[in-house]
RNA sequence: GGCCCGGUGGUCAAGAGGUUAAGACACUGCCCUUUCAAGGCGGUAACACGAGUUCAAUUCUCGUCCGGGUCACCA
């Protein structure tokens, strides 16, 4: 057999913003196609006209381009198998469905909503008892002439069993018994999900189909399908589901009940696209050599379907976050300057103050980009404070202590001429040395005087640098007044 | 409930019939230090259980248990 170029494609609905999950999956589909040199493919299935939100799929266009995943085809760059909008591919399927009934494969079904339901109530799990699988051909034509609503459905095996192979899961089989008569057409017109899909999947040239293992347990039904039309059954990747804990500590789909799910809300959280996309490429698949930190590229090159885990993955902020640090630990300070402006902005905003120098001293420690604006609020406007913060006993300061060091370095820094990092620095850790004391004796009072907090970016150095010398001698005067 | 899938530290995970069962996150100890981080060096912690196969099973088979998924005119 000749190898087919590999396509792979990203069916995603436009019902809202895109999950984690999704991302996840359109990740892996893409990297399938890119490690195999071959085309990623974006459709966006919207046969549910009830479900649909406006705006959604520019949210699709947006997330995958932030996220570098980048399609070959798509509805806005178009593509040889177009259209790539299920709306538009509507008068498609119902020829499909038209040749499946012609050869006695489906069949319309004309029973009420009501009726269905009922059926669901009446046993547990029982589902459609195939009421309509055997009207005689001209009462269903004559039913669907006189304009009666009908649905078109599937006639599934009786007997027997389908049996798939899946690129992670291996083998699996399931009794045909266990399978409904599957809906193909909807009452609306519209095809059902399960059966575009099949179609645009076909018609496309989809060779592998990647997506979550919730899909599982109906891969036979698409299988049926392929096989009622003669085509060839594509390679299935499932993949294992991301999960969520729950508050009773059990664990389930990660949903928006388990917090910020989407890629859309991480990023407004302050996470980095690369960063949520390593971390997400590593939920679920492992490299040869366990490598940590990866670009796309590296990626691309990495990605093998034998890494692919079987078992679900739970959702780890912490790593997450872990990613996010490293990721920013390793830009550069001008970047770093440039993401971290609108926060900075956010927190200073027309304070004067020296931007790059702020984001020098804060990129080593933001591990999630909205943090910045609480970081830095003190260099805009001194918090209130306690004065039993001058109490440090590792630095040795005391409430009686703390007076006499403030004062000296108020005194020696008072003196100082340039006011730069360098300058600063010297002049305090040489007032340490000439008083024989330790430089976290003299830094800390400085520290706390001019930040109000116990806790900072940077240190006594970086902050009065920083603040400029007009600010923090005042500040250091009102700390002097709060020790007397 | 039926069916399907899964089960290595708290989390992500590598692994192989014989290993001291990797690594990362988290947690934690020490060092460094101008607070906190970052960085460096350590540490705690795992093969769900029971049979079987085998000289040898965490690894193969079966059962049990546990967990998840799925059973729509949703996708």
């Amino acid at each position: 057999m000749a190898d087919k170029k590999v396509r792979t494609r990203y069916a995603p609905s436009p019902t809202g913003s895109m999950h984690v999950g999704n991302l996840r999956t359109a990740l892996y589909e893409f990297l399938v196609a890119k490690s195999q040199g071959g085309d990623f493919v974006l459709r966006i299935e919207d046969t549910d006209r009830e479900r649909y939100v406006e705006g959604a799929v520019d949210i699709i266009y947006k997330t995958l381009k932030e996220a570098g995943i980048t399609h070959d085809e798509g509805p806005d760059i178009g593509g040889e198998h177009g259209p790539y909008v299920q709306s538009e591919r509507k008068d498609m399927y119902l020829p499909y469905a038209q040749r499946l009934i012609d050869e006695g494969k489906a069949y319309r079904c004309f029973c009420s909503k009501e009726r269905l339901e009922g059926l669901q109530q009446e046993s547990v799990g029982g589902g459609y008892d195939r009421h309509c699988r055997d009207i005689p051909k001209e009462e269903s034509d004559a039913l669907a002439a006189s304009g009666a609503p009908f649905v078109i459905r599937q006639k599934m095996p009786l007997d027997g069993s389908t049996t798939f192979e899946d690129a992670v899961y291996g083998s699996i089989t399931v009794e045909n018994s266990e399978l409904q008569d599957q809906i193909l057409i909807k009452t609306d017109g519209y095809p059902t999900y399960n059966f575009a899909n099949v179609i645009d999947d076909h018609t496309m040239g989809i060779t592998h189909v990647v997506r979550g293992s919730e899909y599982l347990s109906s891969t036979p039904k698409y299988n049926l399908l392929y096989e009622a039309f003669g085509w060839d059954i594509p390679t299935y990747i499932h993949l294992p589901l991301i999960m969520g804990k729950d508050e009773d500590g059990g664990v389930s789909k990660l949903s928006k009940r388990h917090g910020s799910t989407s890629f859309e809300d991480l990023s407004r959280e302050g996470y980095l696209p690369e960063a949520i996309i390593n971390y997400i490429a590593l939920l679920g698949w492992c490299p040869k050599d366990n490598q940590e930190i990866f670009t796309m590229d590296e990626l691309i090159k990495a990605f093998s379907i034998d890494g692919i885990s079987k078992s679900p993955a739970i959702f780890d902020y912490d790593k997450l976050e872990w990613f996010n640090a490293e990721y920013i630990k390793a830009m550069t300070p001008e970047q770093f300057l440039e993401t971290a402006r609108p926060y900075l902005t956010q927190a200073l905003g027309d304070s004067g103050l020296d931007l790059s120098k702020v984001a020098a001293i804060l990129q080593q420690r933001v591990t999630v980009l909205t943090q910045i604006p609480d970081m830095v609020g003190f260099l805009a406007k001194q918090p209130e404070y306690d004065k039993e913060l001058f109490v440090n006993k590792k630095s040795k300061t005391t409430l009686e202590n703390a007076p006499q060091l403030l004062r000296m370095s108020y005194d020696a820094l008072s003196a100082l001429k340039s006011w730069d990092h360098d300058s600063i620095h010297d002049c305090l850790i040489s007032l340490a040395a000439e008083n024989g004391l330790k430089n976290g004796t003299v830094m800390w009072p400085a520290r706390i005087a001019v930040s109000g907090k116990a806790v900072t970016p940077g240190g006594a150095i970086e902050i009065l640098e920083i603040l400029g010398k007009e600010e923090s001698l005042g500040r250091m005067k009102k700390g002097l007044e709060k020790l007397s």
